[in-house]
DNA sequence: ATCTTCGCCTGCCAGC
DNA sequence: TGCTGGCAGGCGAAGA
């Protein structure tokens, strides 16, 4: 399910129970996720300390008292799930049972003892450690673009990443090499509000379309992060498949629904061999 | 170099 | 009911 707002919810609802709390055991329930788990992974990790969890586009980022970073991705079918005295509500989860549970944190924190679960049906996520100072020019995310709801994305800098890129501004936005965090839902929705076809080549948004772009992917994720962080009390209820967003759609998953501006049939096609959504009266 | 397709895995749903 | 094909918000590698 994840997109950057839905990574910065799951920040969220795991900072409370992993900052500052010493990772005492790591288990894993088998060698690899999409990587198989870094070297000495376990030995690495426990008796850390973890000092901060951060995100970085839709990666999350655990700082250790060792200076390494414990880089987690959750790729399409991640799930995070708390047990213990930290936990929102008193969530069980049957982890000896749950074939797809992989990663099991066991923390001491300020709060009591917790344990953490990382389930992935798919195995598209992964986990890496990266050494002390190493963080910003590792292979994740040395060649990453501007994070999307900080000052580093400006209309200006959109357009010049976008600049002779003859591909689709579809797939140029799923690029996270121009803007980081992206994903194909949002990436239709940030197009949809402002007015630009999917299909219009990247490089022929100049200042005033770069401008509409930026402020409609920092709306759209604006948004969806303030509707996850609302419904952040059901995080580790229920199987973690909360509706927060979804009902706000615009185009996403709407093909032959009405447009809320103009009436019009939505529409679906494919790029990239990607689903996209929109409005082909409204987006030009 | 840039852009597109493919592969990784499992689960779910519509249609037969 | 069971089977099949298509689809799924991720990424990186390989191909064009």
């Amino acid at each position: 399910m994840p997109e950057l707002p839905e990574v910065e919810t799951v920040r969220a609802g795991l900072a409370p129970v992993m900052e500052g709390a010493r990772i005492t055991s790591v288990t894993l329930n088998r060698p690899d996720l999409r990587f198989p788990f870094p070297e000495k992974f376990i030995s690495r990790l426990e008796g850390q300390r973890m000092i901060r969890l951060m995100r970085r586009a839709k990666y999350l980022v655990g700082e250790l008292e060792s200076g390494e970073h414990l880089i987690m991705h959750l790729g399409m079918t991640g799930r995070f799930s708390i047990e213990g005295k930290g936990a929102p509500g008193n969530y069980h989860h049957d982890v000896a049972g749950d074939r797809h549970v992989h990663v099991i944190f066991e923390l001491e924190g300020p709060k009591g003892l917790a344990r953490v679960t990382y389930a992935d049906p798919r195995r598209f996520g992964f986990m890496d450690l990266v050494p002390a100072g190493e963080l910003a020019s590792s292979a994740h995310f040395a060649r990453m673009g501007p994070e999307p709801l900080s000052d580093e994305l400006t209309a200006d800098t959109l357009r010049l990443r976008l600049a002779g890129k003859s591909a689709p501004l579809k797939a140029a936005l799923l690029d996270q090499r121009v803007v980081a965090g992206l994903g194909n839902i949002y990436v239709c929705e940030a197009l949809y509000r402002a007015g630009l076809s999917p299909r219009r080549m990247a490089r022929t948004v100049g200042p005033a379309r770069a401008e509409k772009l930026v402020r409609a992917i920092k709306d759209v994720l604006q948004e969806a992060v303030e509707a996850g962080g609302s419904t952040l009390r059901d995080f580790a209820a229920a199987d973690g498949a909360m509706g927060y967003f979804q009902h706000r759609f615009d185009v996403y998953d709407r093909a032959g629904e009405a447009c809320r501006k103009c009436a019009s049939p939505i529409q679906r096609l494919v790029q990239s061999g990607r689903s996209t959504f929109f409005c082909g009266t409204c987006q030009r």
